[in-house]
DNA sequence: CTGAAAGCGCTTACAG
DNA sequence: CTGAAAGCGCTTACAG
């Protein structure tokens, strides 16, 4: 007993509205060539009189492929959802997705759920393949995934799985030139608020502080590296940690956490950029509307969405193999009045 | 040729395992009452050697029942989504489901793509029901939902269609609640931002705001009324429009306009609460941040997901027969320093 | 270019 | 309590 009680026309029925096989039809919904023209038309008119839709569910059974991509993302502390990068990283994968006519499945990944949730990602049969958001060095379930040989790239490269496509954002680069624009600027005691270092991308974002002092030939003070968690609340406590440490500037690797910083700084009397500049990471949307404006370093978090579909629907296409791809984007610095200096 | 090569076990490969027949596996699978209990022990101990998983495709296929739900979200414009609101609401939604073994799919109803979203919705098979986070009051979806018989549950109640299920927050209540608030506290001219009238939690609240003064006896200045967009920006844009007409206190329909309210009102030389009392709507995280703290209405939209996810499934359920279900829930004030008084 | 037939991996009356 | 068989709605070699 279905529940849907009205029946939607099937292959069959199509069919004998166009007096032809159901071979037929199919070839003609898959653009088969081998089709004459003038039978392709008039299935097509069948389909259209009878408004048929293929049955995904049926197709994905016979063919293996469901047109249904998969998003895994991590959820982790449940405030990593507060950061807009997610939201804006689901609208990029799904409207890249919609534009090819493909569905996207989502799995928020809970740590208690994780075993499960890894079970119906691999082996539902619900999916063609899959994008994670792997932001945890040791994710467990990127192992599972390559064992499983199930098609998948990740968002954020992963330096132990050189094997998996990745998509990613050059954060050390991003980080170095943020915390050069600093030193160029005169700024001497240049502190930063990490990431977790467990993430691939924070770890990231930390080197590149590191290289941009050392590319100056200044040696780092540990006293003005903070590890925080990506979060306003976080960038807050970090803020108030490396006050007493009197540093000139900070880079915090988030926006976020650059503008709890800010906020730490507003209540420590602290102006920025006069006594303290400021650079966050992302440009979020409030990251120019802040006060004062935050420079930041601009990813396109959209733009890794979009490539994440493309490599991926590469892959399942197979009609060539490729081995795996790693796309890097540069990020921007966008340059603000909260770091000082002359912004024209 | 499916892509995956090493195959999966299946039914049939249990049964053999078992020596049993493939009905009596699925009804083990299915829980089926009507097995030995030795056979059960059998079943369940091949399953786990092999390490089997139903493919939930073809269960989908046979069963009409695909244990998987959608969500539509109305992208609208991009700028929606810069609004904590749908993170929150998926994660909800996304949790819920996991818990009780659902997966979730997405759409992001993308206007150019309306009718084919519609369409996969609809017709692909894909899902046994859908939760459809509506806003807007002539949303086309709702109609093609209904006509369909899909099983569905709105998030945000839809005046035209009481036959649909519907979680909602009491928004009317909440708004009257905060401006009879600034009322009580001695403001004479409260203005509102207000949502775009046509999405219904808008028009709601800015009813909400028009009782207030009613119950309390004041007629509402057009002036002190400002549509907007639920954006910071438009929040900006709003309260720079009121200023001229000197507001003592502004309720905001949702705290991304309140802050954007808040910044202009910063710009403009005015104090808040001093000049201006502040109220917003939502109470989200960046609520509590802002400075002065924002006073908020606060809705569980981690709630509005579990009960729509709640209500599609004993729809689904189909045991007993339910006719629709309206569940409103009840908003609450939380006071902080942006709307003067004496937050105790 | 087209159709008959087998098959994808399940569920579900129907018999027993 | 159990199994043989039909069926869900497609795709895909295989013949012709």
């Amino acid at each position: 007993m279905t529940l849907q009680t009205h029946n939607r026309p099937n292959l069959v029925a199509v069919a004998k509205a166009a007096g032809v096989s159901r071979s037929t039809v199919s070839r003609v919904i898959n653009d088969d060539p081998n089709v004459n023209a003038a039978t392709r038309e008039r299935v097509w008119s069948a389909i259209h009189t009878l408004d048929y839709q293929p049955n995904r569910v049926a197709r994905g059974l016979a063919s293996g492929r469901t047109q249904v991509l998969g998003l895994v993302i991590p959820q982790g502390v449940a405030t990593l959802f507060s950061d807009p990068y997610f939201a804006i990283l689901i609208q990029g994968i799904s409207t890249a997705c919609s534009r090819l006519d493909y569905s996207v499945m989502l799995w928020l990944a809970e740590p208690d759920h994780e075993r499960r949730t890894i079970h119906q990602v691999l082996h539902g049969g619900l999916i063609d393949g899959v994008i994670v958001s792997s932001m945890l060095a040791d994710d467990p379930i990127i192992a599972a995934l390559v064992e499983r040989r199930m098609p998948c790239v990740l968002v954020g490269r992963h330096p132990d799985h050189p094997e998996i496509s990745t998509v990613d954002t050059d954060n050390l680069s991003g980080a170095r030139a943020a915390v050069t624009h600093l030193l160029r600027l005169g700024r001497r005691r240049v502190a930063t608020i990490t990431g977790p270092q467990n993430m691939i991308a924070g770890a990231d974002r930390c080197a590149g502080y590191s290289l941009a002092l050392r590319d100056a030939g200044f040696s780092a003070d540990p006293a003005l590296i903070v590890e925080s968690d990506f979060t306003e609340a976080g960038g807050y406590r970090a803020m108030q940690q490396l006050l007493p440490h009197h540093p000139d500037a900070v880079f915090a690797a988030s926006d976020l956490m650059a503008l709890g910083a800010l906020r730490a700084l507003q209540h420590g009397g602290l102006r920025v950029p006069e006594d303290v500049a400021v650079i966050g990471f992302d440009d979020i949307a409030a990251a120019a509307l802040a006060d004062p404006p935050l420079t930041s370093v601009r990813q396109s978090i959209q733009q890794l969405g979009h490539s994440a579909v493309e490599l991926l629907l590469t892959q399942l296409d197979g009609s060539r193999i490729t081995g795996p791809e790693h796309r890097v984007f540069p990020p921007t610095l966008v340059v603000r009045r909260s770091c000082g200096g002359d912004p024209a």
